[in-house]
DNA sequence: GATGAATGAGAGTTCATTCAT
DNA sequence: CATGAATGAACTCTCATTCAT
């Protein structure tokens, strides 16, 4: 049910985790707490739902600015495209992302990611081996550093400049990763 | 009380926050409820002690580490430094963050990370001034992705090559950060 | 629930206060405390509701009687009335009217006793102003004084003649009050 | 302890009976629970206790007021002794009457009021045989009222005024009650 | 005597979950 | 299928009381 799954995203969002109860979902759900379990399990399932339902949105929100790039995304298209993807406080993203991780198991935050490993990968200056470890922190930095920025709005970074100076972190990484691969050029 | 502090520790580790309840730390602490509260106004109270001492330890160690690089303490010092003081399950400390943050309110994160900047400010290379963006890139992205990477044991990081790895990181930031501030150098 | 409400009473009447818990309650309702929280915001409630369940009762009780002396009604009336209207201890009535009052807050108190009020001054002898202070008295003594009565049972007064010299009291007194009003008769 | 006595009066007038603790006594008495519990077996006998003195110095209090009408006391010395005599609000009367009362058990509220019938019985015009029930409402009648008042201050009613209606009251029942003695008069 | 840290029974309350209708 | 009254385990927290120092 999306009504029950939208429902439970808003109480997060307004009121945060202590105050989601399953009754409330149901109410703003607009359904009775009976038809509720009809169609989850658990209060858990419902958490899972959502964080899946976040996570494949905002795969496609990327997927879809990266492409439109139309084949030629930079660094700066994908962080861009992160900025914007990213919805809900800092606190929903947590829980959401706890409670997929406790439900799906593994290759659920591996999976969030490919699409930014393989939007690089096909740049020219990119054909060299990468290491289990450079391929992290191609695709966790920028992530990460959005989360902690939105975990202290009290910084009032400027989002214009963040994203610059995201774009440097990565694309200085990316030159230092080539650097090493060719030695010799 | 330290054996109450300890006791929290061992059950959010283990446990969860779900399962972190004031009778189950009295009862691994080996003291009484009423004992309990003799020391911590309430839960949250807890929380925010386990937090403090959590910051305080973490502070202590990497202080100690740099130090111990005696005055010539370079990204890779702090790095290691890092890894080293991080302790406890990723959950756990978003859990006791969190707790730190609602309670002690401004200053607290800041606080935390100063010692990242006082020391790489000490570096030759490194007189020029830095934007709050930057500032905030070079304090949060290595704590975060080690955060990350702990948070994803499947990943099986080697973390000597993720130690490498964060050093060339914030060494071609650095880097990229002087050339942009001297562009005629 | 009806039967929270008996609950309740029985266990006010037994054995006080102190012993009336929330889970007390319920059990001897028959229901789960989950259900009493369904009906009842909190344990005040549940008292406010009982004190306004004793109130509305008494007033009927006291209506019918007075109206059962078809039009005729007498000081004697009234006073037989409050007597057989008046239930439960004296410590039970007081815990009530005291939870009454905290949640009702005004108004309460007066609306219980102008039944009173308005029989007597449907007699001939009484149409004089009365000030606030006798009507106070007028409305007041004979309850105080048959709760005064109950709370004390060792002193083992014959309800007989209680009545009879209540009636004395509140007759005398109107008269007090008619003659100073009419000084010239 | 006369602090510990005090302390606990002072708590029960500020913050009503649910504030008070045995260790709000102790504090605010300025001395240990463990020497509060020296002199109390429990905390009911420091409410008896509070009951005793209280109603110990009422007595007093109203004696030496009566006594100092030097022989000739009638009904109103006695109304404004007694208006004069009650302290604490009325919930810390209830409090304490109902704290002797349940400790001390039988003869402690005869006790109370002799005063009121030892003087009044010293009249000239007062010497016929006084029924338990005529007794009682001379005894209670006065004090129960004053209570009463108390307990609804929003009836703003005025003390002067009070005094003389409640002489009245006592005064016209008093002539009721001789007029019946001797009928033949 | 005085102290006060320790105790723990028990209070009020919440909320995920069930199941008869 | 939907409902929502009923459930009760579990939670946080209070406070009268004890007893080793």
């Amino acid at each position: 049910m999306e009504a029950i799954l939208e429902a439970a995203f808003q109480i997060l969002e307004a009121d945060g985790l202590a105050k989601l109860t399953t009754s409330r979902i149901a109410e703003r759900a607009g359904v009775s707490i009976g038809t509720l379990y009809q169609y989850f399990r658990d209060k858990d399932a419902i958490l899972a739902a959502m964080g899946q339902r976040q996570s494949d949105e905002m795969r496609e929100k990327i997927t879809a600015i990266v492409l439109d790039a139309s084949g030629r995304a930079g660094v700066r298209d994908i962080v861009r495209a992160l900025m914007g993807g990213l919805q809900g406080s800092p606190e929903t993203r947590m829980v959401l992302s706890d409670a997929l991780f406790r439900s799906g198991g593994e290759g659920v935050v591996g999976r969030q990611h490919l699409t930014f490993l393989d939007s690089i990968s096909g740049r020219r200056d990119f054909d060299f081996p990468l290491g289990k470890e450079s391929a992290f922190i191609l695709t966790h930095a920028v992530i990460y550093l959005l989360r902690a920025a939105a975990a202290e709005p009290e910084l009032a970074l400027d989002p214009a400049v963040l994203e610059d100076e995201l774009v440097h972190l990565m694309e200085s990484y990316i030159a230092s990763l080539a650097a090493r691969a060719a030695p010799g050029a």
